[in-house]
DNA sequence: TAGAGTACGGAGAACCTCTCCGCTTATCAA
DNA sequence: TTGATAAGCGGAGAGGTTCTCCGTACTCTA
């Protein structure tokens, strides 16, 4: 990959790439703290600019996110391609998948969601290369395990990614449950036979 | 079940139950029209009543949502209860959560998941008898599902009501994907083994 | 160092949710 | 039929939001 999916349209004035930098460093707090719903507004102010100088960077709250989460799609691939050597297959795809879900709920869900679903009228460039990176690794993945696996050749990693992400959606739902993604996890990978079941089945 | 979910706290004057009646209407041409962030003030409107009648029958979104499902959700669990009398126990839990599935999504996801979700702080009585009823059906379902048919018995019905709201809810931020709904079921559905497994298990 | 052009940021428009409270009106006892 | 009374109405407006416009100020280059 040559170069990462949240460094689109780094300005050329210092002064417009500390702001932009600013920006992103106020909005991962804001975020952090309030959740997706947090006003822009605040993460402006947080910053020390004007919601103009906001705008101008990013057009739209998804841009914003987009940028936010653009390294840690990286972190993610970076993490599957390491999972292509792990000697099991389905296992490398059911934690991959978890790795997903789990940082899907971090960033909140609603990225997450918006970037692997199917990409929108007003999808940008760099929501379209998220969603194209992660889309790669899972089907890299995927189709280990179908060839040397157990997995179903039936999977489509489209579609396990979308139910991956409602997941974490629902489990960020429900903060107070703590226990939550990782049962709704173990719910689905059931779809993913385990190739070493510790309780034999009937 | 002696009252409807829907019709509590139903005013005595004519005028306010006939405004009620009015707004219920509208908001459910307006949700069905613009999904559920629609404007409360645009239904105001709608109904010809000031933002103010609005919020004296139903203080917040969700009470209107709620008020709105109530009907369905006394149509769902219905349905439950005949589900009850099929010949395979599996399979009736299959088709109820399908049917739970296309409700929530008929109704924009939201409120389904609200419903299901663990109650907040500021539910309803009514929200609460929702998603009483609703879980009440469904442990029926699973539990004879557990004893007379194949349902593993680690199933949680909560789980599985909130799996099948986070499917609602994907496949309807994907809304031109007409298959996915059935596709993310079937995902799940091996959760719920088929009684008549066309490939033996070992 | 000066001119060109980029970027800033605050005022404000246009929405939103939700509340307050003076006025209107339905209901019911007399 | 007719008040008295309580219930209900609805619009003004407070306080929030997103997003835009444009005069000002700064940065960069020559």
């Amino acid at each position: 990959m040559k170069s990462s999916p949240g460094d689109s349209r780094r300005p050329q004035r210092a002064d417009a790439r500390d702001n932009r930098d600013r920006l992103l460093q106020a909005a991962r707090a804001v975020f952090d703290e309030q959740g997706p719903h947090a006003s822009l507004n605040k993460i402006a102010q947080k910053a020390g600019v004007g919601p103009g100088t906001l705008y101008r960077h990013f057009p739209n709250l998804q841009a914003l996110l987009v940028a936010i989460i653009g390294g840690d799609v990286e972190v993610l691939c970076a993490q599957g391609r390491e999972l292509l050597e792990h000697p099991s297959p389905d296992e490398a795809l059911r934690m991959w998948l978890g790795a997903v879900a789990r940082h899907a709920t971090a960033m909140r869900g609603l990225v997450a969601a918006e970037m692997i679903a199917q990409p929108t009228k007003e999808t940008s460039t760099a929501l379209a290369a998220c969603h194209q990176a992660i889309h790669t690794t899972g089907t890299a993945l995927l189709g280990r395990a179908q060839q040397h696996g157990n997995a179903p050749a039936r999977l489509d990693i489209a579609d396990l990614l979308i139910l991956t992400n409602a997941i974490a959606w629902a489990s960020e739902q429900t903060p107070t449950d703590t226990g939550l993604l990782d049962r709704l996890l173990a719910l689905i990978n059931t779809a993913v036979p385990n190739p070493h079941p510790h309780e034999p089945r009937k």
